[in-house]
DNA sequence: CAGAAATATGAAAATGAATTCAAATTTGAA
DNA sequence: TTCAAATTTGAATTCATTTTCATATTTCTG
């Protein structure tokens, strides 16, 4: 029932290296990014002043123009790292299920790496739901791209899907698409830890894609 | 199946009045605020300057103070005007419905009435979906009461489906609900208007949520 | 342990926008 | 037509924040 995954998130890697001691310049620019993502997560865009950032990561203002060409080159960092998680969870989540399983268990599992990773409180992804649409028209705009790249996935789950007859034929595969992204996208707007589960929010999630949520119930709608 | 009604949104009505001839101070606080949702639905809170929406409004910054405290007053006089047009929506989806329909029934016109409303580019809604997690948490705090009281329609709608037998029961209903609510919520991120309506986005998301992807088409469905 | 490179700092400058205000103009009622 | 009230205006003011910079301190290497 549970999902025996190691899908979590760690601390920002300072520097891509794997065993290399972290210079220390790396682990201060790292901490700057976390306490960003924080920030932004909390306050969002418009209310996230530099001064509010370098107090969590204990370093001066100024410092952070050491380490960053400007507020927005910090935003876009937040950005990148954001989207590096979530498709490295939706990857991790489906890299879980055997081969040959059927396109619905796919997407069922594809749907809990998602959920986990919005849900999972990582300052990063929540800072990316949170700031998307505030920040500049041309980040954004960049950004759409990365989206849009990172959203092949699906497409493809989702193709696989109604070739296997899966999906009912009267039904738009990019409007399902999105309308799942929607559900599990805005689930960070209400969600609350505690009455509820990643795991279990995402089982509705999976149940209203493939079945709905009637019962064996009168379809007679006469 | 199609909305028969004319839920059309109008320019903001300068004056609670009906018939009486609006002042001109009226009509230039109306001109302001659909100015003000129009540049807050563009350009999102953070980057929205007065100077903005008194441009759009065709008149002066400092004009504006003559009819609003604060650009937080505007902000929130338009959130307002969105609340109650959303609102006003739904309700007038489910007037239409005879009241001896199924709650699946009501349910779905509902959906419509939302989705019509999301997605009728009605600027002072869209403006809400941009803007609502960038605005103080003051305010915000106000209007997540708001809404609340909003979903309370919602509540009831599904709490009836439910005593009917159409929901099953190992689903959660403030779940479900709320991942209805995602769906629509979200679909103004990627709705382009052409491609598809919003009464044919309203279908798709009526068929998740009662019954799913995996289900046959209906032979006879509209 | 010296000296260079890397990092940190506080103060000052630059910016950009919200808000105030006193005066000018327009409106509408008598 | 007149005059008080309503509305508009542009110029200051105020304020908060980002960014720059010259200098201080720390770290690392040889």
């Amino acid at each position: 029932m549970s999902v025996a995954r190691e899908n979590t998130v760690s601390k920002a890697k300072a520097g891509k290296a794997k065993g290399r001691k972290p210079k220390k310049s790396e682990v201060t620019r790292a901490r700057i990014l976390d306490a960003a993502a924080y920030v932004f997560r909390h306050k969002g865009y418009a209310l996230t002043r530099l001064s509010d950032i370098a107090k969590r990561a204990k370093t001066q203002t100024s410092s952070i123009y050491y380490y960053f060409e400007s507020r927005e080159a910090i935003v876009a960092e937040v950005l990148k790292i954001a989207n590096e998680r979530t498709s490295e969870f939706v990857q991790n989540a489906l890299a879980e299920v055997p081969p040959d399983a059927s396109a619905r268990e796919k997407i069922t599992a594809a749907i809990r790496g998602h959920v986990a990773i919005v849900l999972s409180g990582d300052q990063y992804t929540s800072a990316h739901m949170r700031i998307f649409d505030q920040i500049p028209p041309a980040m954004r705009e960049h950004f759409l791209r990365v989206l849009d790249q990172n959203a092949e996935v699906w497409r493809t789950l989702f193709q696989e899907a109604r070739e296997a007859g899966e999906i009912r034929v009267d039904l738009d595969l990019s409007v399902v698409r999105l309308l799942l992204l929607g559900m599990m996208n805005w689930s960070i707007e209400w969600y609350k830890p505690g009455r509820l589960t990643p795991d279990e929010l995402a089982r509705h999630a999976a149940i209203l894609l493939f079945e709905g949520v009637g019962s064996a119930a009168p379809a007679d709608a006469g």
